[in-house]
RNA sequence: CGCGGAGUGGAGCAGUUGGUAGCUCGUCGGGCUCAUAACCCGAAGGUCGUUGGUUCAAGUCCAGCCUCCGCAA
């Protein structure tokens, strides 16, 4: 069970694993970009090609979906990204149970996006966990661990690419060890915290934090929602910053418009950004937006 | 037909009530300088996305088409 392209990848190493796959659960089609055209999920694309079942029930509460599985009756159902939660009467019926990767080292970063708040958060190790799954929100008891560091400017979307590999392997080798019964599953411990879902509202930078806080929230919201601010009414997204020198300058002054756009911030910190995206353009860097739109030193930004 | 922005010399933009194009940067040449990504002088480079229309005359008005992008999902 899974749906976006992070838990294809699983589902690919599963394909081509000795495991034999009888059915996938992803979400519905769902309408996507401009034209609002129906698409499937990268995971029932990918099931397609292996021509393996795929379901796609509105809810895994109804009767129905419990019927399905119940004919196929699995030995163990993996679960990565799938977006919703199951009830106990599917959670107890394949025989090792249902195994969940999720991308956090738990009990951190419990919840639905902890690959991009980690980040915000400013983390600098993260992980992958799999885990048999319970009736809560990744409460499960904890089979295997696979960390992972985060580099220095690394973004979500770097991040998803890389942790969607290792929790491929994490899996392959936690299907191998339950199935020999190698894996005695341990209750988390430690304080859980909670990745709550990324809403486009958060990703609106706000300068009068720390230039690290505000380079984490852009390389956390990356490639989506993107961290952004409003210049002359204009939405502009940015993509890439860097750390700037100290300054004395109250927090969202413009302090550099020539190579690129030094903002000031929080606690006399400042950011250098480097490449934007400014409402109806394409990416550019700051210097190439500099040349044609003038902002002149002094101005604030931030409503 | 979901809403909206945009396609102008290599890049980012401006272009007034229609009268054959400017700015910032870059490039090339020269100069200044110990030196420079700094400064000064000069040069090259655009049939203004495409097709058709209105007009004495259109980047500038009208219609269609193509492409890019933001919002929304």
């Amino acid at each position: 069970m899974g749906t976006p392209d992070y838990a294809a990848v699983t589902l690919k190493s599963l394909i081509e694993s000795e495991h034999e796959i009888c059915a996938v659960f992803a979400q519905p089609d769902k309408p996507v970009g401009r034209k609002q055209i129906l698409t499937a999920p990268p995971v029932k694309v990918l099931a397609i090609e292996n021509n393996i079942p795929v379901y796609q029930p509105n809810s895994v509460r109804t009767g129905e979906a419990l019927e399905i599985l119940k004919e196929i009756n699995p030995d163990a159902i993996v679960v990565v990204a799938y977006g919703k939660i199951l009830p106990k009467e599917i959670l107890d019926l394949p025989k090792y149970g249902c195994v969940n990767g999720h991308a956090s080292l738990l009990p951190k970063y419990r919840g639905a996006s902890p690959i991009q708040w980690c980040i915000v958060q400013g983390e600098r190790e993260t992980g992958v966990t799999t885990m048999l799954m319970d009736e809560g929100m990744d409460t499960g008891d904890i089979l295997e661990v696979s960390k992972v560091q985060i580099g220095e400017n690394e973004t979500a979307e770097e991040l998803f690419d890389r942790l969607s590999v290792v929790s491929a392997e994490l899996m392959l080798s936690t299907l191998k060890k339950l199935e020999k019964g190698e894996i005695a599953p341990k209750k988390q411990t430690g304080e859980p915290s909670y990745a709550p879902i990324i809403k486009k509202d958060m990703a609106k930078l706000d300068f009068s934090l720390t230039a690290q806080e505000i380079h984490n929230a852009v390389r956390g919201y990356y490639s989506w929602p993107c961290a952004f601010f409003f210049l002359d009414g204009k939405r502009i997204k940015v993509i890439k910053t860097k750390i700037g020198e100290n300054t004395t300058k109250p927090s969202g002054t413009v302090i550099c418009n020539t190579e690129n756009l030094q903002i000031a911030c929080g606690n006399g910190s400042s950011i250098r950004i480097l490449e934007l995206q400014p409402e109806g353009s394409k990416a550019m860097t700051a210097k190439q937006m500099l040349n044609g739109k003038q902002i002149p030193l002094g101005t604030v930004i931030g409503e």
